[in-house]
DNA sequence: TTACTTTAGTTGGTGCACTAACTAATTTGA
DNA sequence: TCAAATTAGTTAGTGCACCAACTAAAGTAA
């Protein structure tokens, strides 16, 4: 407990990107041409009806900004649609194309593997301390 | 254990997301007018003796690029200065200047203090497994 | 020496993160 | 009912992260 930003923020950011990193090579390797979050906007927008920019950037833990960028990229790649809510027009409701529910489709079990990888030489225990710890710095902090 | 993103990764960076975004926020009271990574470059500076950007890099755990323009910016801040190493002519050492070095001398108290917050209600052995866990990982993916 | 390889650092391009300021639509409350 | 406050989403600006391609200087080996 010396030194401030050496210690924890440091090996936590570092984990961080090596895990995010590491799935991006996984992904380049099985040939998807996107990025991990764009994947995950897809994952999402599959998995939930009529689902909102907001509703999906509480489900990412991502700021709006960052939302609409990435909705964006994936409309001009064809993947995603906004739509007008008919309850309130603010609202986006998020569908993929037919494009895209077929890439998700198609690369879901090759993607669910991906993160195994990282808990080699873990358990189920820590695992679990691994959350509460994460969860309670995130509750500090807020 | 079921879903790839939707747990641990997610969990890790927004949680990294946050220890760096509360860190920002307290420089931001203090009125520290520099980024976290930016004070860390010349915290490091100032504790090394004739570091060079490769150096620099590996404590900060990030890559050359990234560290190239972080020096940019506190080079156009006038608070580090690049000299050319007599040993070897591809190197930049890295220095403080005047300014730079009363600006981490009289911070360092304030900006020691400040990572305590994330940790209350853990204690010693919490931070050990953490630090094994985070470690485990990254090596995993290394 | 000459050619090959490695290393330190830079630059360009893209994507994500955060703040702040903005538009437009909805909700609230006097 | 109508002004004020809130909410969904966008846009602009800046900074960091990563890749790929590059320059220039060292190191290596024939």
């Amino acid at each position: 407990m010396k030194e401030p930003y050496n210690q924890y923020s440091l090996l936590l950011d570092r984990t961080a990107r090596k895990v995010k990193w590491y799935a991006q090579q996984q992904f380049k390797e099985l040939g998807f041409d996107m990025t991990v979050d764009q994947w995950l906007v897809m994952k999402l927008t599959d998995e939930n009806e009529a689902l909102s920019q907001r509703e999906l950037a509480a489900l990412m833990y991502k700021d709006m900004p960052t939302v609409t960028r990435i909705v964006d990229i994936l409309c001009t790649k064809g993947l995603v649609e906004r739509a007008e809510s008919p309850a309130d027009r603010r609202v986006s409701i998020l569908k993929l194309t037919e494009e895209g529910r077929e890439k998700v489709t198609s690369s879901r079990k090759q993607v669910r593997s991906i993160r195994l990888k990282a808990w080699e030489g873990l358990n189920e225990k820590d695992f679990d301390e691994f959350n509460r710890i994460l969860n309670k710095i995130y509750e500090n902090l807020t």
